[in-house]
RNA sequence: GUGGGUAUAGCGCAGUUGGUUAGCGCGCCAGAUUGUGGCUCUGGAGGUCGAGGGUUCGAAUCCCUUUACCCACCCCA
């Protein structure tokens, strides 16, 4: 072979494809009754959106990007010219950044307006060694809401999510949402500086990597799968003893919420996202089954500097992502189906080839009616078309022959029950609208 | 970036004291049924045994190199 797919990426064939479809589908049905509408960013950006929104010292940033450069501008730079920031571009490593700057970019929260909510679906490029549910390309469905500032819209945001899930058909007791504060400007400074201090206590306890990050991000240890690394951090500072005042009564708030609408969680002290920009609540759903050592399915929170960062007019926000390809490994280990419905069609297959072109008028025909048709144009066998039309899974067959012409009408078979209806050529249309 | 595993027909796999025409299942094509599918039976097509080099009279099998993929670390959806 040739060509092959790039390391990480995949093709989706069609029942892959057909699943991506019915996912966009569902989110659209689902998020819409939220009031979400949909956007679509560019795939590509400025390098610098992407690393100032997600945290330069990530490792999403600082070593995942994947750099896109036009061949005018890689000429320009080998001729020793320097490329200007408009040139220096990224694929999305994940969905946030892009529509935020587009709502900045159009003015979509004017001053005192209501909140935007908008969903997004695409692929997202992150140049990591791909492993079981983790690839360089994937497909996500997020939503952001940008303006809203009340607890509560943090609870609605996950109960939202809660609720695409279950329209996947993923059973509740399959799912555990963790949900967690990260704390606010007012509160996480301190708090961040009690865990390293913490760390700094325990530091031969850590793993190599922990001990690097102590000072760029201390809080990553809480995800660390280093077993020692986690018997340490089961001891560490826990955020909803640092948390201040506003942030506790926030997050008490959101529980509550939670519980009333009869969702259950797991409030977990470890919970940390890997994007810098959180704030405030986070949460994370996890499933148990078919994928590897990944766990995440879905995951988002509270963001109240993002805008800013990027904007430089501070405006809150929350959102979360769902990943596609992690959704197909967990449904097909469940024997869970996401399929659009069908459309069913007319085989029409030829008594004799030399009848082509009749058939080849009466498939147009039933197209143009609206009717879903096909046809053989191999000159194979009444037989092997049979074969042909209940393998694609054909719900009529009409042969049309010599005889067939000569009287006008043909005879269509429901491939299901066998049973065999005339119909006339003149009403073809009406008849297998009827009969589909 | 680091480790481990795998690579034989379209797909899934078997194939060691190295032995001559490389097999099996599914799928595909044809026929039995000369105008009717899914079952059955019969026949058929399809392979640079990942690639390159080496050892040998002889290599899918042994050695070296290399590539790709998978899994795990890291990180995240």
């Amino acid at each position: 072979m040739r060509y092959k797919a790039s390391k990480g990426t995949q093709d989706l064939l069609p029942s892959r494809a057909s699943a991506w479809l019915e996912f966009v589908a569902r989110a659209d049905e689902t998020f819409s009754a939220y009031g979400y509408e949909p956007i679509q960013t560019p795939v590509f950006e400025s390098t610098e959106l992407f690393t100032r929104s997600v945290g330069e010292t990530s490792d999403v940033a600082s070593k995942e990007l994947f750099s896109v450069r036009s061949m005018g501008a890689m000429q320009a730079m080998r001729e020793g010219g320097e490329l200007k920031s408009d040139q220096i571009l990224s694929l999305r490593p994940e969905g946030t950044a892009g529509v935020v700057r587009a709502i900045a970019e159009h003015t979509l929260v004017p001053q005192g307006a209501a909140p935007a909510k908008l969903w997004y679906a695409g692929p997202m490029f992150r140049a990591e060694r791909p492993q079981k549910g983790r690839y360089r390309e994937f497909r996500q469905v997020g939503v952001e809401c940008l303006g809203a500032t009340e607890p509560m819209a943090d609870a609605e945001m996950i109960i939202m999510c809660m609720r695409f899930f279950a329209a996947l058909g993923i059973p509740a007791e399959q799912m555990t949402l963790l949900i967690n504060s990260m704390g606010d400007e007012a509160c996480r400074p301190a708090y961040t500086q009690a865990v390293r201090d913490y760390e700094t206590e325990h530091l031969d306890e850590l793993c190599d990597e922990c001990k690097r990050r102590i000072d760029t991000n201390p809080l990553r240890s809480f995800d660390c799968k280093n077993e020692a690394c986690k018997r340490v951090m089961d001891g560490a500072p826990r955020f909803s003893d640092h948390l201040c005042e506003s942030c506790l009564a926030r997050f008490e708030q959101v529980k509550s919420c939670l519980s009333a609408a009869g969702i259950s969680y797991v409030e977990d002290p470890r919970l940390v996202r890997g994007f810098d920009y959180y704030t405030g609540t986070v949460f994370e759903v996890q499933v148990t089954a078919g994928l590897g050592t990944q766990t995440a399915i879905g995951g988002g929170g509270h963001y109240d500097k993002l805008m800013g960062e990027i904007s430089g007019k501070d405006l809150p926000g929350l959102g979360f992502a769902v990943g596609f390809e992690r959704i197909a490994l967990v449904l097909e280990e469940l024997g869970i189906e996401l399929a659009p419905e069908k459309r069913p069609f007319v085989y029409v297959a030829l008594a004799d080839a030399a009848l082509a072109e009749q058939a080849f008028g009466i498939v147009q025909g039933l197209r143009d009616g609206g009717i879903a048709a096909q046809m053989d144009m191999q000159g194979r066998s009444l037989k092997s078309q049979f074969k042909v039309a209940g393998k694609a899974d054909a719900a009529y067959v009409l042969v049309v022959g010599p005889d067939e012409l000569a009287s006008g009408t043909l005879v269509a078979r429901n491939m299901r029950t066998h049973d065999e209806t005339p119909v006339a050529l003149d009403t073809l249309v009406e008849d297998m609208a009827r009969l589909l």
